[in-house]
DNA sequence: GTTTGACCTATGTGTTGGACACAGGTGCAC
DNA sequence: GTGCACCTGTGTCCAACACATAGGTCAAAC
């Protein structure tokens, strides 16, 4: 019944009905429109489509599955990941547990990235004061810039 | 006298004099051939070739552009940086006034992912820690995964 | 002398999570 | 009826390689 498709009229509507289109879609979850149709294309959004003109139509379904991939990235989780949690949670059973175990994975890899983060942090910040000190030089042949070369071995 | 222990004489040879192959080149700086081939592609190094074989040959100038390379990709530079280095300390000057103009560069944004990193890891951390406490639940329309979609808002 | 096996070549594709460009169609307010 | 924002599909690009394919080369073992 409040299934027009008189734009203005259904853009309102439609924030408490059923269907958004991409940017709408985008805007209220405060992504890209590019974003939104990325994960059409990977399969995490399925929209249907407006017979009209092809557009995508994008409803409650969809919505909550954004939302929940949204939320799973910022913990960690790769597209992959969501993809294999939604589809298993689609055929009916939960998938917390696979959830459980995946987390455990990737937390081990933010880990061993954040380490290699810090210590690369560490390395530059001691380069840097060390640099402070060091004059300028011509290359030479042998060395590129005195001031990487001369770092110290490892 | 016992420097490769699977070495040919000529490799042998060659390790004490000018040229090398992709592979030895490799592993001497144990990196994969695949990086050396990387590296001659994009520019950062350039064998002149055997015109017998076509095989590539790495003398002098490429072991200590790539010996460079490692270190300053090490300290966080760009493949694109090093190459600008490069091409730079080619041309006669000395490239240390753009190399500490870069490094300040790349020290923010290390900085920046080391924070992100950061933020990521405790985040998952504390729910990890949450998670142990609350039960598996099915699907049920609305939620995907319990775990994730009751995660505190933000 | 041939066969094995390790090496080499060039080229092309896949990876992650999108961003951006293009050419053209649609919707709607003015 | 014009202009603008939006939509479509397709394709390319980013970093820093890894891997696959198909074929050529080389030294040594049989």
């Amino acid at each position: 019944m409040t299934m027009d498709r008189n734009a203005t009229l259904s853009q309102q509507i439609n924030l408490f009905g059923q269907i958004m289109r991409v940017k709408q879609l985008a805007d209220n979850m405060e992504i890209t429109p590019e974003t939104v149709r990325y994960y059409t294309r990977i399969g995490i959004l399925n929209p249907n489509k407006d017979p009209t003109n092809g557009y995508k139509r994008y409803g409650q379904k969809d919505r909550d599955r954004l939302h929940f991939a949204l939320r799973a990235r910022a913990l960690g989780f790769t597209l992959a990941d969501i993809l294999q949690i939604i589809s298993h949670s689609e055929r009916g059973s939960s998938p917390c547990p696979m959830v459980r175990k995946l987390i455990e994975h990737r937390f081990a890899e933010i880990q061993s990235r954040f380490q290699d983060t810090q210590r690369l942090y560490r390395h530059m910040q001691k380069a840097m004061k060390t640099w402070q000190a060091l004059p300028d030089e011509e290359p030479n042949g042998k060395m590129i810039c005195a001031l990487i070369e001369q770092w110290d071995k490892k």
